[in-house]
DNA sequence: GTCTATATAGCGATAGAC
DNA sequence: GTCTATCGCTATATAGAC
């Protein structure tokens, strides 16, 4: 575990950097293998199925989760705040870790929902003594998860539909005041 | 166009409902044509390609778009509360029209990705004139996308993440108190 | 207009050499 | 530990009968 071993983390990122940019459809094995610069059969070496290489990228992101949520906790600005800022951030590991996730569960994967879902519940938990009420929760909830699906849909290219800079400091602003408790 | 000609339409159905409830994945020709009561080829007599299956699909939800800007631009409680409300609806025919396509934007489809992005296009022109400024502009906009993420990786099954009755309620207000001019 | 049968290609996975 | 070769299956699309 604590020297990563090989082309292991490799293949994973080609996996998640396809999904990302060419969708679920496009994520083959021989894409993948390619991307990675190993051949198919060395692949299936080390993830002897397919949904075991999307397994690991469950893996990826349960990993990553745990992360987040430690730093949420202990963030100077709130975890509002916090929350709403890394939701933005697409060049994240955690972002892009996310995307790829709901590709898989739009592709159809049960686990994969699962996961995005355990998240959101993790998330919440943290968030739920810093606002107002119910109706506050589920407006930074949403926000959030608005805020990543548009990530996830441009993804490739086209202009930010997403807000940065200014516009993200007053979109910032005004969820916290209306949702403080 | 005034009396639905024939099986096009079933097939239509069919495609859009297997896209929402088993993934893009699983809508192969074949599950369609078995979904609309038709074989392979009676399905390929219609739609010559299945890229022109997709098509069809888009150009339900844009008819079905031109529909709701305009029932938006007339409703008695204001564009802002109607188009959360009608956010998460799922058995709306429009809102199962979004869901099947951004699957299919997901899945990797440009056309589809495309279309989403227009679609948001006309709301913002609708609602902009109904809200404070920018960042409410974009609280709406991005809470909605929420809502249609969440009734989309939901769909299958799994308890209610998003809000309903009370709790939608105290969200409507809570956003048209946030985001009034 | 709808069907059956078939061609073609791509995908996931296995076998076995190195 | 990684490769090449290949099998079997499924998907899209075509051809032609009815």
């Amino acid at each position: 575990m604590a020297r990563p071993p090989h082309a292991r983390e490799r293949v994973i990122d080609a996996y998640e950097a396809l999904l990302i940019s060419e969708g679920e459809r496009a994520a083959t094995l021989d894409a993948v293998a390619r991307a990675a610069g190993v051949s198919k059969g060395g692949l299936l070496y080390h993830f002897s199925s397919k949904e075991e290489l999307a397994s690991a990228m469950l893996a990826r992101l349960a990993r990553l989760v745990d992360e987040d949520v430690a730093a949420m906790h202990v963030a100077k600005t709130g975890p509002v705040e916090y929350y709403l800022r890394t939701s933005v951030m697409m060049d994240d590991a955690l972002d892009r870790a996310i995307i790829a996730v709901s590709r898989l569960a739009q592709g159809g994967s049960q686990p994969a929902a699962e996961a995005l879902h355990g998240m959101r519940e993790r998330s919440a938990a943290e968030i739920r003594p810093h606002v107002r009420d119910q109706a506050a929760l589920d407006l930074v909830l949403l926000l959030s998860d608005g805020l990543f699906f548009n990530n996830a849909v441009d993804s490739d290219g086209s202009d930010g539909v997403v807000p940065s800079g200014t516009a993200l400091d007053e979109l910032v602003a005004l969820v916290l005041q209306a949702t403080r408790p």
